[in-house]
DNA sequence: TCGGCACCTGCCTA
DNA sequence: ATAGGCAGGTGCC
């Protein structure tokens, strides 16, 4: 069916970073819930027992397609990938995955993500496993420098103390940036130390709702100069200004669901030079 | 505003 | 096998 998720093409595109396979299962850690979800069927389960939209299965995706195909290269995109949803993660798990993941690679945002789980999160068992939920903002608010450092945060780790001290504080409030329109939230994301322009699209495309986000990182950069440089002009190298026309172009042209778009081409490229994923 | 640069550290590749 | 380069950027000057 063509509008069915494909849990492998979702979870295997760079957006989440603690989801494990085993069998024909994927097991994640979303906030201070875990997720299992069968393949095929698609059945879900949640530690919480909470309604899980996780999948944001309210996006009615033959629209979203529909209207972000304006080309052969997105066209392909996005049959190479069928089934692939962007996801509603937890916003904080989200904002320190992404502030970990800046210069960095998927394997060890990976290795470091899971050491704060595994130093910071509450230990629970669920399906005959055991997981660590990801930390509270005010468990990493609380940990020390040295703490951080040694879960392989690097000059990251003052960043991501920052960060949690931010939102525990209510400096920032997801509710609010959700409730509120792309750029505003953009705005008010990119003053978190450690959360720049590419790091906040992530955040707001992933967490917040905000399907215009346009994550620009290098492979983007690159995708673009490769197949979109008639259309749009984009630096190597791209300060603030030139990043933030470079996304009003690409919303000019692929419309309110670019980031269904960028997500497609991310895929795309990274398999087409066989990086792995999780 | 813009360009240049340092930056933790563990993967990955040659 | 192992040393060195590099990785989904960002802040500071």
């Amino acid at each position: 069916m063509i509008n069915d998720i494909n849990i492998d093409n979702t979870i295997n595109s760079g957006q989440v970073f603690l989801w494990e396979k085993d069998g024909n299962k994927w097991y994640g850690i979303n906030g201070n819930d875990v997720i299992v979800i069968e393949k095929n069927t698609n059945k879900i389960l949640t530690f919480t027992n909470k309604k899980c939209d996780f999948f944001r299965n309210d996006d009615n995706i033959v629209k979203i397609i529909n209207d972000i195909k304006k080309d052969i290269v997105i066209k392909y995109a996005i049959l190479l990938s069928p089934g692939l949803r962007i996801l509603r993660q937890d916003p904080f798990q989200c904002v320190i995955s992404f502030i970990t993941s800046s210069n960095s690679n998927i394997q060890k945002i990976k290795t470091t993500l899971l050491r704060l789980c595994n130093k910071f999160g509450e230990e629970v068992n669920f399906c005959g496993k055991r997981f660590n939920l990801f930390p509270s903002p005010k468990a990493l608010s609380n940990a020390s420098m040295k703490e951080l450092i040694g879960c392989g945060l690097g000059y990251r780790a003052r960043y991501v103390r920052s960060a949690s001290q931010d939102i525990l504080n209510g400096i920032i409030d997801f509710k609010q940036l959700r409730n509120t329109d792309y750029y505003t939230s953009r705005d008010q994301l990119t003053k978190v130390s450690g959360v720049g322009q590419k790091t906040a699209d992530c955040i707001l495309l992933f967490s917040l709702d905000k399907l215009d986000a346009f994550p620009l990182d290098r492979w983007m950069v690159r995708c673009m100069h490769k197949y979109y440089n008639a259309l749009f002009q984009i630096d190597e190298k791209l300060t603030r200004r030139k990043y933030e026309k470079a996304h009003d172009d690409i919303i000019d042209y692929f419309g309110v669901y670019s980031g269904y778009a960028q997500q497609f081409l991310f895929k795309m490229e990274r398999d087409i030079k066989l990086k792995k994923w999780l």
